[in-house]
DNA sequence: AACAAAAGCGTGATCGCTCACGCAGGGCTT
DNA sequence: AAGCCCTGCGTGAGCGATCACGCTTTTGTT
């Protein structure tokens, strides 16, 4: 293993200083063409690098990375939610790297991440809220999606209880009665019930509670929703209104209807959750209990520049409401 | 602006050395879990965040970090391409930053993006290599889909020419005869003509080679998708084979189709490029010219890591065909 | 011609942390 | 009881850049 080629390396091979190269490189003035040409000439042939953690730790850099974590960027709604969180950072002069533990233990993906970043954001399912603190020696934590116990990190919650109070009454002002929730995480024992499918038990009346089906294999994607709606629509025939658990569970079922022959809105209203742009090209284009396009990239934004902010800033626990979007499946 | 709270602060606040801070800090050993606790402690009641670019520099850390640089993570193909790079990037042990130049001056984005990261790959737009490479101060770059004329950065172009070339023949053993192109970039002095209309200019006959309709705003959107198709078969209603520019263009016309009637692939098959996994749910499933799911992402890793492993490395020009996926539109 | 100003370049000191050591004290072995 | 190892800590020396100066040499001004 080679040493690294360093800026003094380029300063003795070019006759130079430090400080001249410096000034090569950062085009800073007070150094003539010759001489920053023939450092820049050197510093090409010796394939030099400037260490990014020297410069910045020399300049007291106040540029802030901030990394997201999710399951998946395949899944539509983290890379929509990506998107948008995305312009929320840069506008605030972020960088933001991303990581899914798909491939990696999270605890250990914490770890590391916490060595190259200045706060962690994101959907974590570790549930030892100590150990992910730990493991982020210091790097502040944003928790997404799920209630918080401790007070040692941030969080952002999603409110489904109050958005499905609100959601299944006004579907009931539309003509709904039998409802059916297509859930995607099985109940278990190792499985807490999804808080949607909590919010949809307590909102709907008890006949309804029943008619609940847990789309399979391979979860989260359109190919369950169209399995889950067709079992759906087998084991509860009279359902007439859909809530599906997201909306690419909500595509698959768009796609069962039609093969079905079942008029969507007309023999069966149907509801997503999520609020991807994409639910707007299917036909019928998706209703669906927004939680992109809302208040929540803000609120994230905002929850993080607290934490970025350093010292001691108070923990924060907020919930945001998803927010129905009216189009044409419901 | 208050000073930064160092390891030494507290240090002197615990009354131990750095050397013990930064061993409670980094759970190492031959510490006893009294003065571990009591270092935490601290650290916590006075905010501590330990410096990443200080104990990045002095462990001479090991860890890179690329930029991947979009024109925006709202396009599906560039967020399934982020997707597949992410996974190789992190099985390389990298980290990955991304950013689109939506918001932000691209020149200005890669200077800041160079002062943070170990290499800048992705799709840029900026005509002028020369100022790329000085903008970017010694850090690499990696081109993607676009030729290269300099010979002092990266590349990775897709090669439509070959591709259409194999396509069209395909197309015309399966009945093909009157080819249209639904074209995403207009003509004009601004705009060279697109790579892939070029190659499709020379793989069609002529008469083909006329039935060209660009999509208009929004661009790169199912809608103009839409708009295209019909305006296409007003124009050229004897087409029986339409060649969409991207695959959200080609759901688009899908469904410009559905609406007019018109059967896919009976009276037109439809052929979309990139190879969204999105197109895999449309009815009828979508043949593209695939870009994703090819050896395209494992390029991109294979020249971003020589680029990355340092020193004078030479400048690499690949070249990947995308591949025909046979679908049902087609 | 005299002096100021600017151009061109170099020399510590410093950023905040980790690493390689060093050193004391307590419990074991033999 | 002498020797040894292990535990628990602390001290100097960097990591690789930038910054604030300071020093010549040129250039310009009146």
């Amino acid at each position: 293993m080679q040493r690294r080629v360093t800026i003094e390396d380029i300063a003795r091979e070019a006759g130079v200083s430090r400080q001249t190269v410096t000034r090569a490189m950062n085009d800073m003035p007070r150094i003539s063409e010759a001489t920053r040409a023939r450092v820049l000439e050197v510093s090409e042939r010796l394939g030099y690098r400037p260490s990014r953690f020297a410069s910045n730790l020399a300049r007291t850099s106040k540029a802030k990375t901030i990394a997201f974590v999710v399951d998946s960027f395949r899944n539509p709604y983290y890379s929509e939610l990506t998107a948008d969180l995305l312009d929320a950072a840069s506008a605030r002069g972020w960088q933001m790297t991303i990581a899914s533990h798909e491939n990696e233990p999270e605890l250990e993906l914490i770890g590391r991440l916490a060595g190259e970043v200045d706060a962690i954001v994101g959907y974590l399912s570790e549930p030892d809220e100590t150990a992910l603190v730990a493991a982020a020696r210091g790097v502040p934590i944003v928790l997404l999606g799920s209630t918080v116990t401790t007070e040692s990190l941030h969080s952002i919650d999603l409110d489904f209880i109050s958005a499905f109070r609100k959601l299944i009454p006004e579907l009931e002002s539309r003509g709904s009665r039998r409802f059916a929730l297509l859930e995607s995480q099985p109940l278990g024992t190792e499985y807490d019930p999804s808080t949607r499918r909590i919010a949809y038990e307590r909102a709907v009346d008890t006949r309804s509670a029943e008619a609940v089906v847990v789309c399979e294999a391979p979860p989260q994607s359109v190919d369950a929703g169209e399995l889950g709606f067709n079992e759906l629509m087998d084991r509860f025939p009279d359902t007439d209104t859909v809530i599906a658990f997201s909306d690419l569970i909500a595509m698959g079922a768009l796609r069962a209807a039609h093969h079905r022959g079942i008029d969507v809105p007309g023999q069966v209203r149907l509801v997503g959750v999520d609020g991807l742009s994409l639910g707007a090209v299917t036909s019928p284009a998706l209703t669906s209990l927004a939680i992109l396009g809302t208040e929540f990239t803000e609120q994230i934004a905002d929850v993080t520049e607290r934490a970025l902010s350093g010292a001691e800033v108070p923990f924060e626990h907020r919930s945001v409401v998803p927010l129905v979007i009216w189009r044409e499946s419901a």
